[in-house]
DNA sequence: AAAATACACAACCGCGCGAGC
DNA sequence: CGCTCGCGCGGTTGTGTATTT
């Protein structure tokens, strides 16, 4: 196994994140953005390692992260790109802007995986609920079919870039 | 009311990939 | 061309909460 350089055996804290590392993290990346996972958490004042930074961020901290409760249109959405994309998770989140990777895959694992096929999930539904719905799905998965998975655009990636070494200098 | 169990969500770990040197 | 590094992904585990006994 590597050893990331930035993140050395300096006792990081593990488990849930307080709110006081919340407000660490996001302050830090809405003044400085996102420039290297590895070594952010230490200028951030944060004894977190750089995977658990980005995860805490991409899952929970992100503007634009949707919280609670699945609606019936994204699991259907889920459970059918399930069924082509497999357990890409990523991939799938992709076509359920503001929800996570993990959050869809926890949702899997804990609600849709007791259903086992995408079927069952018309159960509760009236016939022409089941016949919109259908249609709807479908629609989605003609995208699948023909557009690999470029999808949504992802704004994260426009804070990335630009702001690197500089900052590093500045508060060394 | 307390203990046991089930459930849901948050977070960690290990690995693979691509970029840069 | 091989090596190192950082990032992202998927599987798994840990923890808190709700429900049942």
């Amino acid at each position: 196994m590597r050893t990331p350089s930035g993140e050395m055996s300096t006792s990081l804290k593990k488990g849930t994140w307080s709110l006081e590392e919340d407000q660490k993290l996001v302050s830090y990346i809405n003044r400085y953005g996102i420039w290297n996972w590895s070594l952010m958490p230490k200028y951030a004042g944060l004894s977190r390692s750089g995977k658990s930074c980005r995860l805490r961020w991409m899952n929970y901290l992100k503007p634009n992260i949707k919280r609670g409760n699945f609606s019936k249109e994204e699991e259907e959405i889920i459970l059918h790109s399930r069924v082509h994309l497999g357990n890409r998770w990523s991939a799938i989140a992709t076509r359920l802007p503001g929800r996570s990777d993990n959050e869809i895959k926890n949702h899997w694992h804990t609600h849709l995986k007791k259903r086992g096929t995408y079927n069952l999930v018309h159960q509760t539904t009236n016939p022409n609920d089941i016949k919109n719905t259908q249609q709807r799905v479908n629609h989605v998965t003609d995208n699948i079919a023909t557009q690999p998975s470029e999808a949504f655009e992802d704004d994260s990636s426009s804070s990335s870039s630009s702001i690197t070494p500089s900052i590093e200098q500045e508060l060394a």
